[in-house]
DNA sequence: TCAGCCTTGTACCGATCGGTCAACAATTGA
DNA sequence: TCAATTGTTGACCGATCGGTACAAGGCTGA
């Protein structure tokens, strides 16, 4: 928190970034709290002086690199807005932009998925208005294609989170050499998503069984005698 | 790992239940590695002798974490799988039964999701296998739907990555009292799923454009001096 | 009543945590 | 050439980590 505003010279800046890459590689294996400060100077080949005159601290280093991957999904994001695709071909669009940050930054978007409760405070509260952000241009999407005619009567903010989820779980799996490319994977879940929420008839509705316990009244599971605690979690 | 066998009083297990929900919770607040042994106690109110009296050790209760949601995830697939619906049936059923987990185990399923990696050695490849064989199960349900001419020719294992991402990423907003509820939601979902891979012609194909970078070649942030470091992570 | 087991709190362990610091090497610019 | 700046090391800090040892309290059946 102290110093944000010095300037630094362009060869302190790309050192900084490649700390800062190699250690999102670090977390992305053994996580943010599993790291030691210790494990980081020995992936970096530096020091702990070294270390700290780079990135400050090491929440300051989860901070970098959330930036690193919100920056680049929020340009996507814009390309698309400022695009002059139809709804249904913005979404497609979106999802392609997003799948490919996904694809090329997989340590950080593991980190950025996986770690955002170990940021506090104001931290914590940043990306938590950036992460909603780039929901709502999601959600926009939705908005426009119902009022084109595009997409049936869907909830926007639910069709969002679906869509969502959808893409963002390919971090699990979708890597640089992997058996599915990015563009391919980008248009069959375009196919998928586009079709199942078009307003164009369709028979493919199912008459939903009730299956299992699937109505009974959640249960939380029973707490002994706990008391509050937060972190930055939603 | 020591005694693992040692049977204990109807009492003990309860007991050793609730410490297990308990700590599920302050788990999901803060981390597994966030999370203290001490904060635990807090929680559960107990000492510390008291505590790994129940849990054995801190590995150990993450197991008992993943035990719980794996079991009830996979009962749910059971009885999917036993039951006479033909594929899109199964597919909606199936959805309904994972949401149901997700609504009633919040802060187990946040833990499962998140913390699978800080599983180590033995425990880490058992809940990979674990998560496979269910993986698995959706598979089996697209590939009949393709047999069975309800699915289009969409490739099962992309087809079920999609559709679990759709279904889990819901650990992050779904909770009990909220504003959906879990069999409209799961409708909803098996209605936009079921549709995006219907056989049925549809309209709502969409060409796709190429946005972006979309197509560069991923570019693997640069690395220093990166040695080998293994955690439990897939 | 009391032996014996179940349950518990607490003092304590060595190791490791994130982070600081003074000293020094390397580089730079004039 | 040399002072100023930039970059780096590794010892060191108090705090805290997960886990253990052990004595003592509580409970149970005889």
């Amino acid at each position: 928190m102290t110093e944000v505003n010095v300037r630094r010279s362009a060869k302190w800046e790309l050192r900084r970034q490649a700390i800062i890459d190699t250690s999102a590689h670090v977390f992305a294996q053994r996580g943010f709290h599993g790291t030691s400060t210790a494990e980081l100077c020995e992936a970096n080949q530096v020091g702990k002086g070294a270390l700290y005159y780079y990135i400050g601290s090491k929440e300051q280093l989860l901070v970098a690199i959330h930036d690193r991957v919100m920056d680049e999904v929020m340009v996507g994001a814009d390309r698309v807005a400022n695009s002059e695709g139809t709804p249904p071909e913005q979404l497609a669009q979106l999802g392609t932009e997003l799948l490919d940050v996904i694809h090329r930054y997989p340590d950080h978007v593991w980190v950025f998925l996986h770690e955002f409760p170990a940021l506090t405070g104001e931290n914590a509260e940043t990306f938590r208005r950036r992460r909603r952000d780039y929901e709502i241009r999601v959600e926009d999407i939705f908005e426009a294609g119902q009022r084109s005619g595009d997409f049936r009567d869907i909830d926007p903010p639910m069709a969002a989170k679906a869509w969502l989820g959808m893409h963002n779980y390919t971090y699990l799996w979708l890597r640089p050499g992997g058996r599915v490319g990015v563009p391919d994977l980008a248009a069959q879940y375009a196919d998928i998503f586009v079709r199942g929420i078009s307003a164009a008839p369709s028979t493919g509705a199912v008459a939903m069984p009730s299956p299992g316990t699937a109505s009974a009244p959640p249960v939380p599971p029973a707490r002994t005698g706990a008391k509050k605690r937060r972190q930055g979690a939603a």
